[in-house]
DNA sequence: TCGCTAATGTACGAAACGGTACATACATTG
DNA sequence: CAATGTATGTACCGTTTCGTACATTAGCGA
């Protein structure tokens, strides 16, 4: 191969690759073979930059974390009124979810292996407590003016959220399968978008 | 090993050890030399039975599946009103949730695979349609009644339900790392089996 | 009780798979 | 332009893993 070095395009080509895989069939199902093969590059630089398989995966799992960063650095809705505010951020959430289906699915494998390997990774170890911090300003804000209820806190309306959009990406396969709705068609996923709109601002208004 | 020979014993401990294995391990994680020494019998029996790990995962699923039928058996809130109905429909949802955490972490490990094996089951072509009628029934009397919202069907309502309570379990591992929640915890359980409720008839019942 | 079939156990093979030893080419710097 | 460390390629190894060939036993019906 007549190719010129480059250690960043290297790595970043074998992280993007093992991203799809690993998302596609899960830690023990991917190859490292067959991630290799699908780059430009070969399996020994795999464990020349990330020790290994179970290296590579860590790093998959921290890059794809840190893109949810990006959701949170969008969540800027501090002009907006509670009611509106709550629903813009549900439908930014969403859009973010359906948007990244590779790192919603990345969780998912993760989750088969009860987060053994997340906690390998020490740049993730206070990751969560952004995602809240803007939900818990309107909320407050909602409290005092009395237009939102006030027996539930920020962590319950982000993990309400959550549960809905990492379902849409996450269980679309067996959930359309057995009810003949596609989720993944357009319109659906309007609908859907804006359902959960009006569940989360339906269920925080209601006396 | 000096012991009589029962056929039905031996699939059935077959079965139910796949299911833990599967549910902990994923497919490609699961091993039939494991799966095999966790019994009383062979890894010979798996190839007898079902064919091999993948006939013996298809089994695994339609087993698990089939168990949620006793769930839509339970659901008989004929005489309840519709907003007491759907509430009480949401927590046993819920609870049937929390109790089968196998099978809610096998629908995962399938989603991974994008549904592959589910369609090769025959039996569960057409399992959905039933966990919707008592929720359709219900939302018709709620609608009739001017009580609940008439901008929804069962299905976008069983969905709702269905995400909370699946995230509960498949995604309590990386949740609750992040946010320094147990969702296992007894008393965190109760109180987000109480907000789903509140979730739900807030949502149905809002202008 | 005799034979036959369903059920079970043992030992092994072939391929897949993660990982590594070793050689080498590029590029940067002094 | 020589020297040195970074980056890359090739070939191979040991183990694991799914699957199977072959032998054997238990129990049921004739």
């Amino acid at each position: 191969m007549v190719q010129s070095r480059d250690a960043e395009r290297t790595r970043s080509e074998l992280l993007d690759v093992a991203t799809e895989i690993f998302s596609e069939q899960g830690y023990s199902g991917a190859r490292v073979d067959e991630i290799a093969e699908r780059t430009r590059t070969t399996k020994r630089m795999i464990y020349y930059y990330f020790g290994g398989k179970e290296g590579l995966f860590l790093a998959v799992l921290e890059a794809a974390y840190r893109r949810i960063r990006e959701l949170e650095q969008s969540l800027h809705a501090g002009d907006l009124e509670p009611v509106d505010a709550i629903r813009r951020i549900a439908e930014l959430t969403f859009d973010h979810h359906v948007n990244h289906p590779d790192f919603i699915r990345l969780v998912s494998v993760e989750n088969i292996h009860r987060g053994r390997h997340l906690e390998k990774v020490e740049s993730l170890r206070e990751l969560g407590a952004p995602a809240a911090t803007v939900l818990d300003e309107v909320l407050a804000r909602g409290r005092a003016s009395g237009e939102l209820r006030a027996d539930v806190d920020a962590i319950d309306v982000h993990m309400m959220i959550s549960s809905y959009c990492v379902f849409q990406v996450a269980n679309s396969a067996t959930f359309g399968y057995l009810f003949g709705r596609d989720m993944l068609a357009p319109d659906v996923r309007e609908r859907h978008r804006r359902i959960l709109g009006d569940i989360v601002v339906g269920w925080l208004t209601a006396r």
